[in-house]
DNA sequence: CTGAAAGCGCTTACAG
DNA sequence: CTGAAAGCGCTTACAG
């Protein structure tokens, strides 16, 4: 069973090829009658008629293609929201999401070169040489947390220094001076880590407070417990703690338990995230809410305006997503 | 600039397009000579030189693309770690990921009819037309959930019902006999919470045991405070449930606390996923690890077998990747 | 208003 | 061992 061309389209309908294109795809100049589009769609229709993406890609020297390239990391429920928004907003307009996992012995290049997306949307930034090799080629190119280039930077994702400042500012206002940071050891989250704490210690900085006691807390019991003692023990002592995100604020809040403490009235902690355990921990979890919903949508219009070609508006400061979501914890 | 084709590679190292086609893609029945071989790699690689996939695509009638097929409700990280897998060891066969996220009104025929895929790996069973439409296209299709097609069943995800089964049996064995059920309430994932459901029905006929009592609980306090006072309220007493997801199991563990009951003494409880917190809950929750890590792998290693032509082994027991990890809420 | 023809870049019988 | 040529299915100047 041959797959149906639009050489079948034209010989059903009694119209060349040529016509045939010009009505499916709309084609601006062309002056067809009303008659003879009607006749074409129906015989496209009723063959079943779905056009070749490798043929039409060929001949336009560009696919109908949107990469996606993910990190190296784990980046949890976001990218099912993101990659689901995304790719919604896309087939609306006829393009299809190719994702790639970034990864060492994988690169980049053979892929965009083969397949000719359209955009290159990046969650993390692109080197220099790529960006400009991708620009040459025609590709829109989308990067993330891209702070050297301060038209790109934070349009997809909060900026991970207004979380920091966020939370600091959360436990300076509640009373706190001397503050410590739970920073994650998951070594390909580091990025995120540095920048979150460099948020922390701007704010406390800018406060007139002493800067951040850093520990580092893994997913375990001892880590947390090690961690809440010598926080305890600094001098002065650490009256509360901004932690990498809820994950590890949850062990905090168990290490703190076992050493028989309790949230916010020996240390108290606020997270990152506001998982759906947040709101039933004991005590219940203080936590900045990412609003990763409210970014996908906006991650989607961007790539879309850009490929509308119109010119990027200038998303809205990034901190408007970002929510503190106050309960007992801090 | 021009884009580097196969010809200018050709000009380039003095031989046909027909020979760089040989070399490059080391067709088998070839006789070209080593020093040939040699120049045209090293003009193909000094050229730059990557072959356009949609020329490759048009003449083989197919392409390098494996479409992905997600459903219409959140996988959670599983996601994550299956297109990391997935996309992993289809790039070292020099294929790439395409997903398409299933929605009303978005077709999944015209998608793969115009890209036409290696292979099509969806997350849920295909409709038995779209699959017959496939396969008579010649792409591999790979279904998942398809509990109708004997052949496919479970060979990536882990049964759901054995899922079910292991809570109950955990239960019973730790001297419950009447138990309840926590069902999700949202709607995208009732084809799981039936599935699992069936497998703890199935499991208390068998032992002889009431069929579980199931309550809707979603992610509020109210209504996890509502469920456990209607499984107290019942008769037999309800004393131990087992909770579509640590989610739920954990929101469970508040309406428990805020009846001033305790787990597993009045009521134990047992969750599904052992996530994160579930260890630093209070009391540390017992629960079902499915190995989402181990089922990638599965899916992935199924996916690879299937292009290479292999007869799809019959991938070993579901049951094998779940694992009842037992802490203190049951 | 509509058609014949070129050409996108590749692979692969076919003929030396 | 190697090359000339056809053809995959489309779009788009170009010529009526």
């Amino acid at each position: 069973m041959r797959n149906v061309t639009s050489a079948d389209v034209a010989r059903d309908s009694g119209v060349s090829r040529t016509t045939v294109s010009y009505v499916l795809n709309d084609t601006p100049g062309a002056v067809i009658s009303e008659e003879t589009r009607a006749r074409v769609r129906a015989s496209a229709e009723r063959l079943g008629y779905t056009p070749s993406a490798a043929a039409r890609t060929l001949r336009r020297g560009r696919s109908d293609l949107v990469l996606y390239v993910l990190p190296d990391w784990p980046l949890g429920p976001a990218v099912d929201t993101l990659l689901d928004h995304l790719a919604g907003e896309l087939a609306e307009r006829g393009l299809s999401l190719l994702v790639h996992h970034l990864r060492a012995g994988r690169p980049l290049s053979d892929l965009w070169r083969t397949v000719i997306p359209r955009a290159v949307v990046g969650f993390t930034a692109f080197s220099p040489e790529d960006r400009e090799a991708m620009r040459r080629a025609g590709i829109q190119v989308l990067g993330n947390l891209d702070d050297a280039d301060p038209g790109v930077e934070g349009t997809f994702s909060t900026s991970q220094r207004s979380i920091g400042r966020l939370q600091a500012r959360h436990l300076h206002r509640t009373g706190h001076d001397v503050i410590g940071y739970a920073a994650a050891t998951d070594s390909r989250v580091r990025q995120f880590v540095e920048l979150r704490l460099d948020g922390v210690r701007a704010e406390c900085a800018e406060a007139g407070h002493p800067a951040p006691v850093v520990q580092p807390v893994d997913l375990t019991l001892d880590s947390a417990v090690s961690a809440v003692r010598a926080w305890r023990e600094h001098a002065p002592p650490v009256t509360a703690v901004a932690a990498y995100n809820d994950e590890v604020a949850i062990a905090l809040l168990a290490g703190l338990r076992a050493e028989g403490l309790t949230a916010p009235g020996d240390v108290a902690v606020v997270g990152v995230d506001d998982v759906p355990a947040a709101q039933f921990t004991v005590p219940p979890l203080t936590t900045v809410s990412q609003s990763l919903d409210e970014q996908a949508r906006r991650l989607a219009a961007t790539v879309v305006a850009g490929l509308e070609g119109e010119t990027a508006t200038p998303s809205p400061a990034l901190g408007e997503t970002l929510e503190l979501v106050v309960r007992e914890s801090a």
